[in-house]
DNA sequence: TGCCAGGCCGGGT
DNA sequence: ACCCGGCATGGC
Protein backbone atom coordinates (compact mmCIF):
# COMPACT_ATOMS: atom_id res chain seq x y z
CA UNK A 1 0.00 0.00 0.00
CA UNK A 2 1.09 3.18 -0.68
CA UNK A 3 2.22 6.21 2.24
CA UNK A 4 0.79 9.38 2.40
CA UNK A 5 4.10 10.57 1.44
CA UNK A 6 3.60 9.08 -1.92
CA UNK A 7 0.09 10.29 -2.31
CA UNK A 8 1.72 14.16 -1.39
CA UNK A 9 4.62 13.50 -3.94
CA UNK A 10 2.11 12.49 -6.69
CA UNK A 11 -0.23 15.49 -6.41
CA UNK A 12 2.80 17.95 -6.15
CA UNK A 13 4.18 16.69 -9.46
CA UNK A 14 0.63 16.82 -10.81
CA UNK A 15 -0.11 19.90 -9.54
CA UNK A 16 2.86 22.33 -8.56
CA UNK A 17 3.15 23.76 -5.14
CA UNK A 18 -0.08 25.21 -4.64
CA UNK A 19 -0.46 28.65 -3.00
CA UNK A 20 -2.98 28.30 0.13
CA UNK A 21 -4.95 30.26 1.85
CA UNK A 22 -5.64 33.01 -0.21
CA UNK A 23 -5.32 36.02 2.07
CA UNK A 24 -3.45 38.82 2.41
CA UNK A 25 -3.36 39.18 6.33
CA UNK A 26 -4.41 36.15 9.31
CA UNK A 27 -7.19 37.94 10.41
CA UNK A 28 -8.90 37.39 6.81
CA UNK A 29 -7.75 33.74 6.63
CA UNK A 30 -9.83 33.64 9.96
CA UNK A 31 -12.87 35.70 8.83
CA UNK A 32 -12.82 33.30 5.18
CA UNK A 33 -12.34 30.38 7.47
CA UNK A 34 -16.12 31.49 8.70
CA UNK A 35 -17.46 32.46 5.62
CA UNK A 36 -16.05 29.63 3.54
CA UNK A 37 -18.36 26.90 5.61
CA UNK A 38 -20.74 24.65 3.85
CA UNK A 39 -19.96 27.98 0.82
CA UNK A 40 -18.22 27.90 -2.46
CA UNK A 41 -14.99 29.60 -2.26
CA UNK A 42 -16.17 32.15 -5.38
CA UNK A 43 -18.55 33.75 -3.13
CA UNK A 44 -16.34 34.33 -0.17
CA UNK A 45 -14.31 36.49 -2.51
CA UNK A 46 -17.01 38.52 -2.97
CA UNK A 47 -18.02 39.02 0.76
CA UNK A 48 -14.59 39.54 1.75
CA UNK A 49 -14.24 41.94 -1.41
CA UNK A 50 -17.09 43.77 -0.12
CA UNK A 51 -15.64 43.92 3.65
CA UNK A 52 -11.97 44.86 2.42
CA UNK A 53 -13.98 47.96 0.22
CA UNK A 54 -15.66 49.16 3.16
CA UNK A 55 -12.85 48.68 5.31
CA UNK A 56 -14.36 45.96 7.44
CA UNK A 57 -11.59 43.52 7.70
CA UNK A 58 -10.40 44.51 11.10
CA UNK A 59 -11.19 42.75 14.34
CA UNK A 60 -12.32 46.04 16.06
CA UNK A 61 -14.70 47.32 13.62
CA UNK A 62 -16.34 43.93 13.05
CA UNK A 63 -17.18 43.98 16.86
CA UNK A 64 -17.94 47.74 16.77
CA UNK A 65 -20.32 47.08 13.35
CA UNK A 66 -24.10 45.90 13.74
CA UNK A 67 -24.94 42.36 12.97
CA UNK A 68 -27.41 43.51 10.32
CA UNK A 69 -24.75 45.17 8.47
CA UNK A 70 -22.10 42.81 8.56
CA UNK A 71 -24.96 40.33 7.39
CA UNK A 72 -25.05 42.52 4.62
CA UNK A 73 -22.07 42.83 3.25
CA UNK A 74 -21.01 39.25 3.79
CA UNK A 75 -24.54 38.69 1.94
CA UNK A 76 -22.40 36.83 -1.46
CA UNK A 77 -21.43 34.48 1.03
CA UNK A 78 -24.82 32.73 1.76
CA UNK A 79 -26.13 31.81 5.16
CA UNK A 80 -25.57 35.09 6.23
CA UNK A 81 -27.45 35.78 8.94
CA UNK A 82 -25.72 32.94 10.73
CA UNK A 83 -22.06 33.70 9.57
CA UNK A 84 -22.87 37.72 11.24
CA UNK A 85 -23.09 36.22 14.31
CA UNK A 86 -20.24 33.73 14.63
CA UNK A 87 -18.03 36.38 12.93
CA UNK A 88 -19.41 38.86 15.61
CA UNK A 89 -19.01 36.17 18.45
CA UNK A 90 -15.61 35.14 16.99
CA UNK A 91 -14.11 38.34 17.31
CA UNK A 92 -15.63 39.30 20.43
CA UNK A 93 -13.65 35.78 21.58
CA UNK A 94 -10.42 37.39 19.33
CA UNK A 95 -10.78 40.63 20.89
CA UNK A 96 -11.55 39.37 24.47
CA UNK A 97 -9.19 36.91 24.65
CA UNK A 98 -5.86 38.11 22.91
CA UNK A 99 -7.05 41.17 22.48
CA UNK A 100 -6.99 41.18 18.84
CA UNK A 101 -3.17 40.49 19.13
CA UNK A 102 -2.15 37.40 17.26
CA UNK A 103 1.11 37.46 18.78
CA UNK A 104 -0.82 36.75 21.73
CA UNK A 105 -2.80 34.07 20.34
CA UNK A 106 0.43 32.11 18.94
CA UNK A 107 1.80 32.07 22.23
CA UNK A 108 -0.89 28.84 23.20
CA UNK A 109 0.06 25.92 22.37
CA UNK A 110 -1.74 24.47 19.42
CA UNK A 111 -3.65 21.39 20.84
CA UNK A 112 -4.80 24.11 24.33
CA UNK A 113 -5.81 26.54 21.29
CA UNK A 114 -7.79 24.13 19.24
CA UNK A 115 -10.16 23.50 22.15
CA UNK A 116 -10.55 26.90 22.97
CA UNK A 117 -11.28 27.73 19.17
CA UNK A 118 -14.31 24.61 19.53
CA UNK A 119 -15.74 26.33 22.55
CA UNK A 120 -16.97 29.32 19.89
CA UNK A 121 -19.96 29.21 18.84
CA UNK A 122 -19.67 28.68 14.89
CA UNK A 123 -16.14 27.31 15.14
CA UNK A 124 -16.22 23.71 14.55
CA UNK A 125 -13.01 21.15 14.10
CA UNK A 126 -12.49 21.84 10.23
CA UNK A 127 -12.55 26.15 10.63
CA UNK A 128 -10.29 26.09 13.80
CA UNK A 129 -8.07 23.58 11.99
CA UNK A 130 -8.11 25.53 9.41
CA UNK A 131 -7.12 28.60 12.01
CA UNK A 132 -4.24 26.76 13.37
CA UNK A 133 -2.78 26.15 10.41
CA UNK A 134 -3.45 28.72 7.51
CA UNK A 135 -3.68 31.62 9.67
CA UNK A 136 -0.65 30.76 12.61
CA UNK A 137 1.30 28.30 10.76
CA UNK A 138 0.83 25.45 13.29
CA UNK A 139 0.83 21.74 12.29
CA UNK A 140 -2.68 20.70 12.54
CA UNK A 141 -3.79 19.00 9.62
CA UNK A 142 -7.03 20.55 8.24
CA UNK A 143 -9.65 17.26 7.20
CA UNK A 144 -12.70 18.00 4.60
CA UNK A 145 -15.16 16.59 2.73
CA UNK A 146 -12.74 16.05 -0.27
CA UNK A 147 -10.01 14.22 1.81
CA UNK A 148 -12.85 12.00 3.38
CA UNK A 149 -13.81 11.23 -0.41
CA UNK A 150 -10.52 10.73 -1.22
CA UNK A 151 -9.86 8.82 1.33
CA UNK A 152 -12.88 6.13 1.10
CA UNK A 153 -12.36 5.97 -2.50
CA UNK A 154 -8.89 4.96 -1.96
CA UNK A 155 -10.37 2.39 0.94
CA UNK A 156 -7.81 4.33 3.49
CA UNK A 157 -10.86 5.01 5.65
CA UNK A 158 -14.14 3.71 6.14
CA UNK A 159 -17.35 5.87 5.05
CA UNK A 160 -18.14 6.37 8.52
CA UNK A 161 -15.37 7.69 9.72
CA UNK A 162 -15.36 10.94 11.89
CA UNK A 163 -13.44 13.80 11.52
CA UNK A 164 -10.86 13.21 14.41
CA UNK A 165 -10.56 10.00 12.73
CA UNK A 166 -9.72 11.36 9.01
CA UNK A 167 -6.97 14.04 11.20
CA UNK A 168 -5.58 11.59 13.58
CA UNK A 169 -4.73 9.61 10.19
CA UNK A 170 -3.00 12.08 8.25
CA UNK A 171 -0.93 13.66 11.53
CA UNK A 172 0.48 9.84 11.95
CA UNK A 173 1.21 9.07 9.01
CA UNK A 174 2.92 12.18 7.98
CA UNK A 175 6.33 14.42 9.86
CA UNK A 176 4.25 16.76 12.05
CA UNK A 177 5.24 19.95 9.71
CA UNK A 178 3.11 22.77 9.45
CA UNK A 179 4.06 23.72 5.48
CA UNK A 180 3.40 19.92 4.50
CA UNK A 181 0.16 19.90 6.07
CA UNK A 182 -0.71 23.62 4.03
CA UNK A 183 0.49 22.16 0.91
CA UNK A 184 -1.32 18.68 1.54
CA UNK A 185 -4.61 19.94 1.90
CA UNK A 186 -4.54 22.43 -0.65
CA UNK A 187 -3.29 19.71 -3.12
CA UNK A 188 -6.34 17.73 -1.59
CA UNK A 189 -9.07 20.06 -2.40
CA UNK A 190 -7.22 20.53 -6.04
CA UNK A 191 -7.81 16.71 -6.79
CA UNK A 192 -10.76 16.56 -5.05
CA UNK A 193 -12.64 19.24 -6.58
CA UNK A 194 -11.33 17.92 -10.17
CA UNK A 195 -11.55 14.13 -10.04
CA UNK A 196 -13.56 13.05 -6.97
CA UNK A 197 -16.42 14.91 -7.06
CA UNK A 198 -20.21 12.62 -6.73
CA UNK A 199 -19.56 11.59 -10.21
CA UNK A 200 -15.71 10.45 -10.65
CA UNK A 201 -13.62 10.19 -13.18
CA UNK A 202 -10.90 8.52 -12.02
CA UNK A 203 -8.83 7.88 -15.28
CA UNK A 204 -6.71 10.92 -15.28
CA UNK A 205 -6.46 11.28 -11.85
CA UNK A 206 -2.61 11.65 -10.59
CA UNK A 207 -4.12 9.68 -7.50
CA UNK A 208 -4.91 6.64 -9.66
CA UNK A 209 -1.67 4.68 -9.90
CA UNK A 210 -2.73 4.33 -6.17
CA UNK A 211 -6.48 3.03 -6.10
CA UNK A 212 -7.37 -0.50 -5.03
CA UNK A 213 -7.46 -3.36 -7.22
C1' DT B 1 -32.54 24.28 -13.78
C1' DG B 2 -31.61 22.04 -9.94
C1' DC B 3 -27.86 20.77 -7.14
C1' DC B 4 -24.39 21.84 -4.16
C1' DA B 5 -20.26 24.22 -2.16
C1' DG B 6 -13.31 24.37 1.54
C1' DG B 7 -19.68 23.14 8.09
C1' DC B 8 -21.88 23.72 12.19
C1' DC B 9 -25.58 24.01 15.50
C1' DG B 10 -29.66 22.61 18.00
C1' DG B 11 -33.47 19.78 18.77
C1' DG B 12 -35.42 15.33 18.53
C1' DT B 13 -34.90 10.35 19.02
C1' DA C 1 -24.69 8.89 21.27
C1' DC C 2 -26.39 9.48 16.54
C1' DC C 3 -29.58 11.74 13.04
C1' DC C 4 -31.52 15.42 10.62
C1' DG C 5 -33.37 19.92 9.22
C1' DG C 6 -31.99 24.64 8.75
C1' DC C 7 -29.14 28.11 7.04
C1' DA C 8 -28.97 30.93 1.68
C1' DT C 9 -26.20 32.88 -2.13
C1' DG C 10 -24.31 32.24 -6.77
C1' DG C 11 -21.98 29.08 -10.23
C1' DC C 12 -22.08 25.23 -13.10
Amino acid sequence: MASLQEYFDALLAHYGPPKWWPAETPFEVMVGAVLTQNTAWKNVEKALHNLKTYDLLDARKIHELDQDTLALAIKPAGTYNLKAARLKGFVAWFLQRFDGDLEKMRQVPPQRLRDELLEVKGIGPETADAILLYALGMPSFVVDAYAHRVLTRHELALDEATYDDLKEYFEKNLPRDAALYNDFHALIVSVGKEFCRPKARCEACPLKPFLPR
